[in-house]
This record gives C-alpha cells, structure tokens and sequence, in this order.
DNA sequence: CTGTTAGCGCCTTCAC
DNA sequence: GTGAAGGCGCTAACAG
C-alpha cells in the first residue's frame, strides 16, 4: 500500500479514454463537456479513488482556495483559540483551512527565521496566510498575509489585536472603584506584546486613580502557574500586603489562587484576584475568576475575513483591526 | 504586495551567478558545493527571503518531511486533543505538521467523500496522513495512513483506539463495587464506534455482576450537555430512580448533573455520577467528576509513531494499537 | 466539444 | 564542482 503512487490524471484520461484536459474540464466544471463524457470521466474518477493534487494544482493555478494558519505550536491554547475562530470563517467563506507549524528543529541552520520559512514555503499551496506569532517581526511575502497579535509598532502587515491596555485599564478601575489601594501585579512574559500593554494598563489604572506606583507590589512572571504561586507568596509575604492581585492572565492567577489557599486565606474575602484571557477553567474555579475576556477566536474569525477581502483584491477598511476586550466580573472580588 | 509573486529558484539562481541545480544542491545539502559558492548562494537566499515552494518540492521529490492531520473540525476539542499529541511527536521525529481541514461545501458534489478528497491531496504534500474520523470507512490511498478512533471492524489500515469498552467496565464494576445496583446510563451518539463500545461496558458490567439490564434505567443521548440533563430528568422521575449514572461522556454528565441539582439532589450524596473523557472541567466541577481517561493526545502521538514507522518502511508490531483507558476517581461517586 | 502544447518551480540524472 | 535537460501532475492557452 504505501509504495505505489497515487493515480494521476493520466490514469483517469487513460481508463476513460479520453485526453487529461478533458478530465481537467471536468474536475473544474470549466467550458462545456458533453454530458455523457462528463458522466464516464466522473465514473472512473470515482472507480480509480482519483483527486487531484494540492501540490500540482496549486503549483499551476494561482488559486488554491485554501487558507493557511501559521502557528508556532497547535498545542498552545491560544493557538487553537484562533484556530476555532478561523474554523468557523473557513466555512462562511467556503475555503479549505491548512494549519502548518514546524516541529522541524533543523530549520535553525537556516538563514530566515520559522515564520518567514514557513510562510513563504505556504506562498504555493494557499491562497493567503494568517500568521499568529507574538513575535511576529517582518514578514517576507508577496501573497495575502495576515497577522494576529503581533508588534503593532513594526507592522507592516494587516493584523487584528485585542485591546490589551484598555482591558487591563478596565481591570484596575474596577478594583479601584471596588476600593483596593493596594494592588499587586503578576507580569507575563516580557517578549510578548501583549504583556506588555496589559502591564500598561496596570500602570495607567494606578496613575489615573493617582495611586503611586509600587515597585514591591510588582512581580516578574511568565504567564505560568508557578511563577502566578511564587508570586503571589511574596506579595502575601509583604509586611503591608496587597488586598487585591491583578494577574497578567489566567494561568498564573490560578497559581496565585493556590498560594492564597495555602497560605489559609480566602479568595474573595481577605483578598480580590482577576486573571485575563478567560480561559474556560477561570469559570470553574471555586467562586469563578473575574478576568478580562479578549475574544481570542473572534480574532481569528476577523483575521479570516480580512485575509479573504485580500485575496479577492479587496481594499481593507483598516491595516490594524482592534478587538475590544471585555471584563467579565465573577466571584473572586469583592469590596473593601 | 499581493500581486508579485514570490522568488523562485531561478532568481536565486540568477542574483548568484550560478544555475538552478546549484541553488538546489546547496537547498539539500547534497553532493560537494565549493565552500564559497555554498556561502554565496545562502547569502542570496537570504537577501532575497527566498524559500522552497513545498508545492513544487513535494511533486517533484516523493519526500515533503511534512505529515499531515485531516480533523472534521479543527474547533472539536477530541480533534484538538489528538492534535496535541501528534505535536508534540512531529517535534520527536523533526517532522513539520499540516493540519488539514475541509470548510469546502461544494464538495458535497464530489462523488468520493470528504476524507478521502482530503486524504488524496494530501497525499503529494506530505509523506503521510493521520485521519481522526470516528466515522471512517475505507481509505483509498497508496501512502502511509493511521486512523485515529475509527470503527475497527473495518478497518483495513492501521489504527490507534481507545479501549473504550473496559474504560466503561471498570466504570462498572468501581460502581457495583460501591454497592450500586441500579446504574443509569445515559447513551452517546450511536453513529460513533465509541459510543457502542462503551455502552457494551456498561452492559457487561451488569452481566458480569449478574444483574439484570433494565430498559428504563437506559436514556438514549448523543453526548450533548442537553442530553444529560433531560435523560437525568426522566431516570430521576423513576418510581424506583438509580442510585448512580454513568453517563457516556463528560458533556453529558454535566448535563446529568446539572438535572441533579435542580431537582434539589446532591452529588454525591443523593446520586453518583459518572463520566468518561476526561475533560479539563471535569476536574473543576464541585465535587470533582469521576471520569474516565481516555488519554486522546496519546493517541495522536502513538499515532505519529505507527506513521513515521510506515513511513520510514518499517513494518508495525501491529495494525491496531490500543491505548489503555484508567478510571479517574474524582469525588462525584459514594459508597451506599 | 475535445486534443495538443506549453510551461508552473523544483529535483535528478547525465554530461562536462 | 557545476550546468543542461527532462519530467513530476496539473491547468491554460490554442488549435482542430
């Protein structure tokens, strides 16, 4: 089974006895093909398991009516977040989605980094692309392409982004109208963008609520469990501790939730938690996690559609699309 | 941007004073290229932003290092399940993974299903297909193919399953042991092979404890939320209601518990559920869900193994893997 | 209506 | 060590 090759659309010209750019016709219902030559030509097309190559036709037509999502890594959970919303936009719009990432560490020798590789390598089999990496620099291609979440500052590129700076800003007013002066932070990982504008958003929260800022009410992080645990420990270690912790996502708010458990505290009572990002567990977990919920798939759906506009010679509205954010308020605060 | 097309080989070729088939040779590393012509190429190849079309490459050489995963849905979790696994396994082998998904409705016209549409033009693109389709007829393909989760009885390739049938007996028999006689079951969708399987658990639990299979302690479901709750309602009703249900999957039994509650029930206290998946949120859900584990990313990985294997020409141990289910006591079961 | 003829971008002999 | 030619499977002109 695996050493003979797939048939072509020589063999289905053969059987059918007929030339291939007839089957051609047929494939791609182009011009008129007499009825009974269509019927015979599908006939052994259905017979001989035959459909035509991506590779081939891709590499022929310039249109492919496929898209491509470029991702670092499809076990990342915002990746796949994307990857629902552009699932769904696929189907509005009657393409075929191809999802490439690169477990390919060879690729290191090579003098263009994994995106541009990838992406280019995609030029021929899709008709655009959607890239979603964080640390997205330049991107190298002369076909539709589409960025998620990348360096607004160096885009160069049509991108969607969430509105991460508001969506901590709106975090922070909500705890400060909730009362809490003090108010830690648990940062997320510093190459990324989006950490970056939601420790903005900290920072801007506090100056507009004339609250100084705080250097010990302020913790590195990584956007993990543990380092949200480790954290957390130190802020509730602090001789004037925080009565509320603002985490820069999700994960690492339920790290700080633990820390809090374990140090025989309450969540909300003796102390006010909110995480960002929303990811289903922030629902579940004991009182429910009041976090910021930035429509990751919405972000997808969106870049989905641009990327068609695009394709089809569109003008976009907007080189930079915003996706608002939202708070979504659940049990882990309260008043003071 | 959208119109120029991406360089070729043969630019490469031009700007660096040398001829196709040198681009090549230093593209794959092969035969002796003089050092320095070697460096210049590269150079180019930099400048330029070049990179292969896989398209082209993949006609031509009957070797991509891309493997391919054809989902139904890219949104359904078990789908993103398997893709976890099948990621983190590209990484082992350096293999690049496409994941190809269909939103293509005018298919519907082509006489051969989607799968295998899909499966065929995979097939010049990448050097083997993992196919999760619980659905899964014959595939018709002359490359290197697993199933994930197909119906066995047909299956003519090689598969990875989830012995579903002894997950849902152990189920059984940890229930019977906490001295439950009358057991609910809230089906799963009979159009899937798991579903049957795991409804035979149950019904071999019950007949290895030798109790009676009772057609009012049976509700009919299709693994919907909804299901759940409306089964739980009718066998709640019952003159004589069970002391637990199983129900098929984790979704249901969310459902089931939800029925629970407004019926003024408690879990466990009241009745003892059971669920089978495993899902993130059953871990949160009150009381914590007894499920079943099915561990879905294994497959995908052990399914990357069988085809990297087939790939590679080496024969399989086996033509049917199978990953061993585990029971996950949670506290949503009591003795009585 | 259908067959013939060119390539698409790339890799693989085979010469030099 | 390097270049030239042929062809992978397919589609898009042209001819008939």
């Amino acid at each position: 089974m695996s050493q003979k090759s797939n048939p072509t659309i020589r063999d289905v010209a053969r059987v059918a006895g007929v030339s291939v750019s007839t089957v051609s016709r047929v494939l791609n219902d182009k011009d008129d093909v007499a009825p009974e030559t269509y019927e015979k030509v599908q006939q052994v097309i259905e017979q001989l398991g035959y459909a035509s190559s991506l590779a081939a036709k891709g590499m022929r037509s310039r249109r492919t009516n496929v898209l491509g999502l470029v991702v670092p890594d499809v076990g990342d959970s915002f990746s796949v977040q994307v990857m629902k919303g552009v699932n769904q936009a696929i189907k509005k719009f009657d393409y075929d989605l191809i999802v490439y990432t690169g477990g390919n560490s060879r690729m290191s020798r090579w003098p263009v980094r994994e995106q541009q590789y990838v992406s280019l390598l995609n030029g021929s089999i899709t008709d655009g692309i959607i890239v979603v990496t964080p640390r997205a620099t330049n991107f190298f291609t002369h076909y539709p392409l589409v960025a998620v979440d990348p360096h607004p500052e160096e885009a160069e590129f049509p991108a969607v982004i969430a509105t991460n700076r508001i969506g901590a800003l709106a975090v922070m007013e909500y705890l400060i109208g909730l009362g809490h002066r003090r108010i830690g932070f648990i940062g997320g990982r510093t190459d990324l963008q989006s950490a970056l504008r939601r420790f903005q958003g900290y920072k801007d929260g506090l100056c507009q609520a004339n609250l100084s800022l705080e250097q010990e009410l302020i913790q590195p992080g990584n956007y993990t469990y543990e380092c949200g645990y480790l954290g957390a420990q130190k802020l509730l270690s602090l001789s004037n501790p925080p009565t509320a912790i603002f985490a820069a996502n999700d994960q690492s708010a339920f790290g700080v939730f633990r820390a809090v458990q374990e140090a025989g505290l309450r969540v909300p009572d003796e102390l006010s938690l909110v995480g960002f990002d929303n990811t289903p567990e922030a629902a579940y977990i004991s009182v429910g996690l009041t976090t910021v919920d930035q429509f990751i798939d919405q972000m997808g759906y969106v870049a989905t559609e641009m990327l068609v506009n695009l394709i089809q010679g569109n003008c976009l509205d907007s080189n930079l699309y915003k996706i608002p954010t939202q708070l979504i308020v659940r049990g882990s605060c309260r008043a003071i």
